[in-house]
DNA sequence: CGGACATATAGCAAAATTGCTATATCATGA
DNA sequence: TCATGATATAGCAATTTTGCTATATGTCCG
C-alpha cells in the first residue's frame, strides 16, 4: 500500500499544489485525532456533543475539517473523549 | 526544585482550584510551547509578527497565554518559526 | 420497504479570536 | 539620564469560530 508515495512526493514538488497542501493537511490531520479519540472513548457525535454541552452538527464539523477549530474546543473534546490535547512545537526544517 | 510537588498536589485536590488549573493551565502550556519555537528560531516578537503578517502586539497576546489561541494561529506561528504544530489527543484516564 | 441511529451540511446569530493603533513597562548600553 | 530595543496591555473593529435548528445522507436491521 505504500504505492502512493511518489505520486505524492511529484505532486508535492509543484508550488501552487504544496502551497494548499501545507494549509490543509493541519485541519484533516486533527480530525483524524478527533476521530480516534472518540472512537477509543465508545462515543458518537451526540454523545460527545452531549458531553460538551454543545450540539452533534458541531462535532461532525470539527470532524470533517471544514475549520481549524481552537484549541478552547480541541481541549473540551479531550476532556470528554478521556483524552489530553498536547500541543507541541517541534523544530522542522522543512517548511 | 522539586519542593514544590506536594504542596502542588494538595492545593489540585481541591476541586474548587482544580477546576480553575485545568482550564488554565493549556494556556499556559502552549505559550510555552511558543515561546520556546521562538527562541529556537532566535527571532523577536516584532520579527515573528512580519514573517506572519499581524503585529507584535498579537503575538504578544498569543505567548501571554490570555486567550486559547485557534489551530489556524498555532500553525502559522509554528510555521514562521521553522517548526511544525503537532495536535495530538492521547488517552488520559485522569481527567 | 420503513424505521432507528449515526453522520453530514446549510444558514444564520452569538461569541470568541484576531488585527491594529497607541501606549506602557522594562532592561540595557552609551 | 536618555535612547533604544523588546515585550506587555488597552480598546475597538473585522474576521472566524461556535452554537443552534432544520434537513439531508447513509447504513443497518426488522
Amino acid at each position: 500500500m505504500k504505492k502512493l508515495e511518489p505520486l505524492k512526493k511529484k505532486m508535492l514538488s509543484d508550488p501552487a499544489v504544496r502551497k494548499a497542501y501545507d494549509e490543509l493537511a493541519p485541519e484533516y490531520e486533527i480530525a483524524r485525532e478527533l476521530i480516534k479519540a472518540r472512537s477509543r472513548a465508545g462515543l458518537t457525535q451526540s454523545d460527545v456533543a452531549k458531553l460538551m454541552g454543545t450540539t452533534q452538527s458541531v462535532i461532525a464539523r470539527m470532524e470533517s475539517g471544514s475549520a481549524l477549530p481552537s484549541m478552547n474546543s480541541l481541549v473540551r473534546y479531550a476532556k470528554v473523549t478521556g483524552s489530553r490535547a498536547v500541543v507541541k512545537l517541534v523544530a522542522d526544517r522543512n517548511n
